[in-house]
DNA sequence: TTCCTCAATCGAAGCGCTTCGACGAAGTTT
DNA sequence: AAACTTCGTCGAAGCGCTTCGATTGAGGAA
C-alpha cells in the first residue's frame, strides 16, 4: 500500500509482475492488447507497490501532461461564490477526465499564457470572464494553446466559447411574471457601466424579454438609490397596471424593494419581482425573490468537457449557450 | 519573440548562442559560474526564441516539478470570499517563488494525496481547513510530502502549522470595547455546534477575551432569533453596566443588533458591538460594525512561504499564529 | 505440412532537461 | 619553472516513461 522508499518506478511493477516495462505500460494505457493473466499480473504488481507514474516523465514521453490550467479573476470582478462553485466543477470535471487542475490569475495575463503554453506544464486551458477586448485572447489565438473560454470576445472566429444563454434568461423572467398572471411587465436594467466590457449582455436580456408577447418595457437605470428610487416612480407612474418587474441590477435590488413598498405595492402578492444575478442578492432581502442565476457548475463542466474534446482531436460547437436556472424561493 | 513551430528546447538556445546545452542550463540556474559574456549570449538566445523550459522534463531530471498543491474545502464550511482570498495570495506568493498551484479539493482525500505525492507532480502542498481528526494529516505524515497546514489537528507534533492567533482577536476585541470606555464587557460565544470539530477555537478566543483586566462576562449562545433575543436580554439584565459587547458567532449578530434596538442601545453611541467574523457580516448591518478578521491574504503568503523554505531544506517554526486585524468602519 | 496472420510481448530509442566529471586555460604558489 | 588552483565550459549519463518496430508462438488457410 505505501510506497516503500522514494519512487516506485514502472521497471519495479514490471519485474514484481515479471514482465517488460513496456507491457505495463500498455497495461495502463491500454493502447495494445494484453492477455487477461498478464494485464491481472500487472495490476496486482500496481496496487502492491502503490505505483502511480511519474508525471513528469509521462509528460515528457507523451507529450500530454494530464494537467489543464484554469485561469480566474482572483481578484475582483465576479461574484466570489459562483467563482468557487465554478472551480469546484472544473476540479471535479477534470478529475473525472484523470486530469489535474492549474490555477491561474488573471494577472499573470498573457505572459502567463506563453510560459504555460511553451513549457508544456499543461495541455489546454479554461479562461474565465474573458471580456470584448481580451488581450489573452489575442494571445491564445497566437499560441495555438487548446482552449476554452468563458464568456465571448468581440472575435470569437476560431474560438471555443461557453457562456449563459442570457437571451433566455430574459425570457425565463418575462414567463415568470406572466405566468403570475402579471398582464403589463417591465425589465429594470443595468447602469451602462456594467456593460461597457460586455459585449451583447444587456441586449441578450433585452431581447429575450421582449421575445414573449404582451406589454412589456425595458428600461436602463443607475444603481444608486435616488436613481432606482425615481426609476421606479416612473415606471410606475407610466404605467398604471403594471403587476411585474424583472430586475438586472444587481446593486438595485434593495433599492427597488424600498421603492416599492414605497408605493404601496406588496411583493408576493399583488406585484411581482424577479433577479437576473447571484443567489445572494435574491435572498437578502424581504421577501425573498425569485431569481435566474448563472449555474456555476453546469458552466464549468461544460468547459471542461470541451476542453477534453478538443485535446482528444474531437470536435465542439464554436459556441455553447448555457440554460440558465430559475430558482423560486 | 513568438515560438516558431512546435517547442523550442534547450538545444534550440545552445545552438544560437553557440554553447554547449549544459551552459545554457548552467546560465539558467546559476549553479556554476559562466562568464558575462557567456551569460549575454545566452540570455538573448533565450529571449529570442521565446524559450522556457519543459516543465516535465525539468522535474524527471532535477526532481522538482515547481508546482505545489493547495488542497481546499471547495464546497462548503469556510467563508468563501476568505476562501478566494486564500487562493489568489497563495497563487500569487507561489508565482513570486516561481512555482505554479495545483487546485484539489478536499474531496480527494487522503488517496488524492498519496497520488500526487507517488506522481511527483508537486513538490509540496498546502493543506486548508484542517480539523482536529482529519485523516489527511495521517496521510501526509506517512507521505513525507512537505506540507504547511492551515490550522491545528490534534496531534501536529513533526508538521507545520499556519492559523490565525484567536486568543489575540479575544484581547483585540476586549482592547476595543475598553478603548471606547466600556467598563462592563461582554463576548457573546458560538453555539457548541459550530466548535465541535475544531479545537481549542472557541477557548482561546475567551482566554484572550478574559485576559484584560475589568469585569467580563463569557457567555455561549445558539444562533437562533429566539436564543439570540434571550441571551442578549438576560446578559443586559445581569449586568445593567454592560456597555461592550464582542459577538463571536456570525449568525447571531443580526438578531443582537435587533435585541439591543428593542433594549434601547443605540449602538455606536452609549453601547459598542465588535464582530470576530468575515466583512460582509459586520458590514450587512446597520450601523455598520468594527470586526476582527481572517487575515487571508497574510495567512496564504506564510503558508507558501513557509513551504518554500522547506523545500529549500530550510527550516521553519511548527507553529505560526498570525495576528488578527481588528478594521473600524 | 507449409505459409500467413494475428495476438501478445519485448527491447531499444528517445522525450528535454540537469548534473557530474573532465578538461583546457589562466592565474597562484612555491 | 613546476605544481597547484580556480574558472568557464563541454560531453555524456541518466531521470522514468511511451512508443515503435521486431519477435515469438499459436491458429488457420492453403
Amino acid at each position: 500500500m505505501a510506497a516503500p522508499g522514494r519512487g516506485v518506478t514502472i521497471a519495479d511493477v514490471a519485474a514484481r509482475a515479471g514482465v517488460a516495462a513496456s507491457t505495463v505500460s500498455y497495461v495502463l494505457s491500454g493502447k495494445r492488447s494484453i492477455s487477461p493473466e498478464t494485464a491481472g499480473r500487472v495490476m496486482q504488481a500496481v496496487a502492491d507497490l502503490g505505483y502511480h507514474p511519474h508525471a513528469g516523465a509521462r509528460s515528457l514521453a507523451s507529450r500530454r501532461a494530464g494537467v489543464i490550467a484554469m485561469m480566474l479573476p482572483l481578484r475582483d470582478g465576479m461574484h466570489l461564490p459562483v467563482l468557487m462553485q465554478f472551480a469546484s466543477g472544473a476540479v471535479t470535471e477534470a478529475r473525472r477526465h484523470d486530469q489535474d487542475v492549474l490555477l491561474m490569475t488573471a494577472d499573470e495575463g498573457p505572459a502567463g499564457l506563453a510560459r504555460v503554453a511553451a513549457s508544456a506544464i499543461v495541455d489546454g486551458l479554461i479562461l474565465m470572464d474573458v471580456e470584448v477586448r481580451d488581450p489573452r485572447v489575442e494571445a491564445l489565438r497566437r499560441l495555438g494553446l487548446p482552449s476554452v473560454l468563458i464568456g465571448f470576445p468581440a472575435d470569437a472566429a476560431g474560438l471555443t466559447c461557453v457562456d449563459l444563454d442570457f437571451t433566455a434568461a430574459g425570457r425565463a423572467c418575462a414567463d415568470y411574471l406572466r405566468e403570475r398572471g402579471c398582464g403589463d411587465i417591465a425589465l429594470l436594467g443595468a447602469s451602462e457601466a456594467v456593460y461597457a466590457r460586455r459585449t451583447g449582455f444587456a441586449e441578450r436580456v433585452r431581447e429575450g424579454f421582449l421575445a414573449r408577447s404582451g406589454p412589456a418595457t425595458v428600461q436602463p437605470c443607475p444603481d444608486d438609490p435616488v436613481s432606482v428610487q425615481r426609476t421606479v416612480k416612473e415606471l410606475l407612474a407610466a404605467n398604471p397596471d403594471l403587476t411585474g418587474l424583472a430586475v438586472h441590477n444587481e446593486p438595485a435590488v434593495g433599492h427597488v424593494m424600498h421603492a416599492l413598498a414605497d408605493a404601496g405595492k406588496r411583493v408576493g402578492e399583488d406585484f411581482h419581482v424577479v433577479v437576473i444575478g447571484p443567489d445572494e442578492v435574491a435572498e437578502r432581502v424581504h421577501p425573498q425573490l425569485p431569481s435566474v442565476l448563472v449555474p456555476a457548475e453546469t458552466l464549468a463542466e461544460t468547459a471542461v468537457r470541451h476542453l477534453m474534446r478538443k485535446l482528444d482531436g474531437l470536435d465542439v460547437p464554436d459556441s455553447t449557450l448555457i440554460e440558465p436556472q430559475l430558482t423560486i424561493r
